[in-house]
DNA sequence: ATGATTTTAAATGTTTTTGGTTGATTTTGA
DNA sequence: TCAAAATCAACCAAAAACATTTAAAATCAT
């Protein structure tokens, strides 16, 4: 790995996330703690970082108010801990297909170094990846306003013309009867053919998204593996042996 | 392998890849470390490329910084009036398409209230029109890892499908007897099959890119309408009366 | 064909990068 | 407050990458 690759991952980690601790880098890098540090070191010296102790963050990130409120209201960490999770199940040089969604862009920094190609409907999502320099096809179509995600009767087609190892798919809800759903139809329809085209589906969602319900239908519970950071016993025990569960919080 | 085909092939990779180690050009070309590290260095010397310890890359690709004062520093005044001209022509309720480039994306703001369909192969374009609530199509294929621009047969293929009523260009050159051309022929491709499409289409070039000309061709000056800040009289008096040049500054 | 020029590859020693070790410093939690 | 744990800074040796030289091979002009 290139010195400056290193930097340049390390630069874009803290422009998509304000912070970031030493030994995650570590981990995400696979290198020392040594080299580590003269990275950080040489980074604050041209004073594109500001080093803080157990790790770096970005310059000028001292807007508590903004900061706090944004972190706080969402849960980051849990999102976070799922997303690198999913990261861990994807193998070399595959072809893998993210949804939107925030907790599937939250795995764009743990792609690297996996020679993958990376297949999304989301704007936002393709940028990101484009940042960490990660091979992306983007999904023709229309783009949804609110959310930046492409959809469409276009998209659907495209989307059948491909085919995944892996797909990795946000959701409003999930129940154990009704299965995954989502507020807008074309996403559903979206997200279902996704799921259709990939040899794996998982779907990341934390506890909020449990038992909940939605206006249309993406798919059954067994359809996909759900990974979450956690879910009530009683919820558990309905869902159907037929699905994988995963929590990574345990 | 020629020496310049080496160095085509160096550039072509860190445009769409951004950073390369000597490593991997030493097998993608069969060339020895010491041709390798030469062609690198004259690359260097032209300030073509930015040399690394264990490789290259694209110049600027790190100084975030430094592109702030580069994006302040450059002509934004001349990109913003080129772009603000340049929506003025657009009629209600037309469908317009909207290349990747700085100066076609200042194009934005200015497209509101219009009632458009707007068609784009930037990532980051799309993302600005959802921004303003312009309904927005993404062309589909692969990014571009250095501009987030959508390229490849398929994009062209799409486009095909497609009629607009006007599109608007960016071009890194044009010039009274090569036409407009642009370092990358994948791009050249895209962009000649956009103007292909459009009942009208506008190339919106800055003075700086006035009698240049890069790698691959785009399309014949005739083919499009020029929107630029200003040309010198020599230039102006060669190019054909078939092109229509607009100067907004005047 | 011949000689001049350019391009290439191998060999040399030098510099840079890297990961580990040391002990000092800071943070954390009782 | 104190002690354990974590982080830091400074140093060192091995590995990787570098610049430079040299000679062979290919290309070019005459």
């Amino acid at each position: 790995m290139l010195t400056e690759e290193r930097k340049q991952y390390i630069l874009q980690v803290l422009d998509h996330e304000g912070i970031i601790r030493s030994q995650e880098l570590m981990a995400a890098l696979n290198a020392s703690e040594s080299t580590i540090r003269r990275d950080l070191k040489e980074l604050e010296e041209e004073s594109l970082i500001e080093r803080v102790h157990g790790g770096a963050q970005k310059i000028g990130l001292l807007d508590f108010e903004q900061n706090m409120v944004e972190k706080s209201s969402e849960n980051v960490h849990e999102k976070r801990q799922i997303a690198q999770y999913a990261a861990s199940l994807i193998d070399k040089n595959e072809v893998i297909y993210l949804d939107a969604g925030t907790t599937t862009l939250a795995m764009v920094p743990f792609l690297r170094e996996k020679n993958l190609t990376v297949v999304t409907n989301s704007v936002e999502h393709a940028s990101a990846l484009a940042d960490f320099l990660i091979p992306t096809r983007v999904i023709g179509g229309n783009i949804k306003l609110t959310t930046k995600a492409i959809l469409g009767s276009k998209s659907v087609q495209e989307l059948k013309q491909y085919r995944f190892n892996k797909a990795f798919m946000g959701t409003n809800a999930f129940h154990e009867e009704y299965g995954y759903s989502t507020p807008d139809p074309e996403e559903a329809a979206m997200k279902t053919t996704a799921m259709e085209q990939a040899d794996l589906a998982f779907v990341l969602a934390d506890h909020t998204k449990c038992g909940q319900v939605s206006f249309a239908k993406v798919a059954d519970l067994s359809q996909a593996a759900i990974i979450t950071d956690q879910i009530p016993a009683e919820i558990l025990r309905k869902i159907s042996k037929k699905t994988t569960i995963t929590e990574v919080s345990k």
